[in-house]
DNA sequence: TGTACATCAGTGAACGCGCGTTCACTGATGTAC
DNA sequence: TGTACATCAGTGAACGCGCGTTCACTGATGTAC
């Protein structure tokens, strides 16, 4: 009896400091939504999340752990939805998968920013490796099933990357220019995501 | 007769300080090639150049300014040698073409970064804006005539458009992972930005 | 031809600031006896 | 039930460092007379 109060107390406690951490980690992302990726600092952080600076070590080693977990968690998110959508649609249309992929790096810029410097910086962490690898991989996967719902036999690994290369390029390149709104660049972003599924649409029906 | 020789001097005077640029210049780049972009700094610039850090500060009024400078004179070196090779082929074959630009951007990597920098940053100064918009125009009008030649007929500029994304795509996607060497990287590159090449061949020769 | 002064490239040290991280401490809660 | 002690979340200030930039100065060269 007097053991599992015990063990209720710890695990109440367990749960407890997750919530802490989680507040701390949505503070960090609140923060790169607002500014470039270099801007972003602790104190900042701490005084979002309503925390001394100094508790945040409590919950994080350094800052480097900080990003990383706040970093994976909402790209995760954001991969979660695409996945949904590309399995919703039962026959693979590859248009509707781009535009929602676009939609999606678009209205979630800091995570494209945050994966971009992780990839720039060069040495990066090796456990963020595995886990970017991870997800790397079921995208690729679930371009996959798309592709063979589309029929193509051929080298269908290869398509994925390409296909995975050509929409980080379209997110990288297009962006917010000082002439042109929000709006405009998504509208612009999806022209060619179109075009892109085009391309493969033709491919497709002549093989 | 003495006003030439004044202004002769005073020519040579001019000659000599753009030498000076030209060397500071040189040391930031090869900075930038030797490590990622936000641990270059003025000290290390400077003792690279063999001069005080102080020196700098005569020939550029900041920071910033060096490095768009740097940026500029490199990545208009390296797109010179793609537009060379695009004219150089007659027949505007566009296997050839991409491997070319894949080839330039992996030996220059450097550059890719820094322009990834600039992009992600923010808030981009505005003539580095500019002379970024014209590089890029210049890239997108030879991408046109490369398809002009191939016979494409239907909205050229989508498609260079396109295409240019997915260059850029390809190489900020696949870089140097803790597993591969550098030959495996660009090979890889390579594949994909061939199959790419296969897809816009496929999309002409069909319409 | 010599002298006083101006100019200006060039310097190393110092200033100042931002920021990651740690320190010494507080105060609440739990625990042993 | 009360008391002494332990634990631990939490804090604000301080430490330390990197780094962009400036300062006060030097020394060589040019210029005026």
């Amino acid at each position: 009896m007097k053991k599992n109060i015990l063990s209720e107390l710890s695990e109440l406690k367990e749960q407890e400091k997750d919530v802490r951490r989680n507040i701390i980690i949505d503070a960090a992302e609140k923060e790169f939504a607002t500014k470039p990726f270099n801007r972003v600092n602790m104190r900042d952080i701490a005084k979002r999340a309503g925390i001394s600076p100094a508790l945040i070590y409590r919950h994080f080693p350094d800052q480097q752990s900080l990003f990383v977990e706040a970093f994976l968690r909402g790209i995760g998110e954001v991969f979660e939805g695409v996945f949904q959508k590309i399995n919703a649609s039962s026959d693979g249309s590859i248009g509707e998968i781009l535009e929602t992929f676009i939609e999606f790096f678009t209205s979630n810029d800091q995570y494209f920013r945050m994966m971009m410097n992780f990839f720039l910086a060069g040495s990066v962490d090796p456990d963020l490796f595995n886990k970017l690898n991870i997800i790397e991989r079921r995208i690729l996967e679930n371009f996959d099933t798309m592709f063979k719902k589309m029929n193509f036999s051929d080298n269908i690994r290869l398509h994925s990357h390409t296909l995975f290369a050509a929409l980080i390029g379209i997110i990288a390149t297009f962006r917010n220019h000082p002439s042109k709104s929000d709006e405009e660049v998504l509208k612009h972003r999806k022209r060619i995501a179109e075009n892109l599924s085009r391309l493969f649409i033709n491919y497709s029906s002549w093989n």
